[in-house]
DNA sequence: ATAAAATACTACAACAAAGTAGCATATAAA
DNA sequence: TTTATATGCTACTTTGTTGTAGTATTTTAT
């Protein structure tokens, strides 16, 4: 997989909880409906909570509900949430930074490539995703 | 790193290789000249030799060298020799496979860059990535 | 107030990836 | 044939990620 299990997981219970993104959903009911390891998931979602996309209700008849609509929120940003993004953009060579004058071959074609995968992570946001996903869930 | 550090090490030690690549490298030799931890490095060499790039050449006087232009290894190959492309050829969300009927929006565009990446990795050749290295080394 | 139903927190366990150590084996030069 | 110098192999250690367990806290309904 080219993204951690945590941010796969992640976009998995954001996109699933955008195809109803005003509905308040217990950590019980996204478990039940997602293959995902219950309390594993439960620590997602706290640390999601953190973030600008979510909020949590605590105490009875609690759970989580968008802050921010699914239609603004991109992969990327959900992908920079969990892992950072700069995990996934770095060197093919692993080089930490290569000098203008010492750049290689690669350097030119493999930043396209990033910036083509940045830009569409960047551009799909939660609700791209969802749309003819609904055999999914 | 979007690749694993083994991969990246291996692609390290074939790039430099290949600056002068009918010459016969020393394990010691390449380790003093990059920066990977001794042994990890040999471990890499051991498996690289059983692939098609390399061959070892044991006891005295001993080493590694290509048995294979690095005209023509592409990296897409070194890759998959190391890791398996599959790896990273996977899907965002981290499911296995999804029937053509529930395809995601993301599907597409996702797959693009797959292939832009995919691409980039196996048209790139280690004689293309010397070009303008000099400082590297 | 109390109980029920939810999330939050903390510590631990299991697993995989990365890195280390030591001995075995191979080969060429003396 | 011995020695020096190289790679090969196997088992261990360390570190990071993924997954589990139990308890604490929060809040609503009764
Ligand atoms: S110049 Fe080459 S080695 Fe340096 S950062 Fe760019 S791709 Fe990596
Ligand atoms: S359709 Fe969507 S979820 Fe399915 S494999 Fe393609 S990108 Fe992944």
């Amino acid at each position: 997989m080219i993204f951690s299990k945590t941010t796969e997981y992640a976009i998995r219970i954001l996109t699933y909880m955008a195809t109803d993104y005003e509905k308040l959903y217990s950590a019980k009911s996204i478990v039940d409906k997602l293959n995902i390891p219950n309390k594993y998931m439960r620590r997602i979602m706290t640390n999601l909570s953190k973030s600008n996309f979510i909020m949590s209700i605590q105490g009875r008849d609690g759970g989580y509900k968008f802050i921010k609509s699914p239609d603004n929120i991109y992969l990327a940003e959900i992908i920079d949430s969990v892992d950072g993004i700069d995990k996934y953009m770095g060197c093919v060579l692993g080089f930490n930074e290569c000098s203008p004058k010492s750049t290689c071959a690669m350097h030119k074609s493999w930043t396209e490539t990033k910036e083509k995968l940045y830009n569409t992570l960047s551009k799909t946001s939660l609700s791209n995703l969802i749309k003819n996903t609904i055999d999914k869930f």
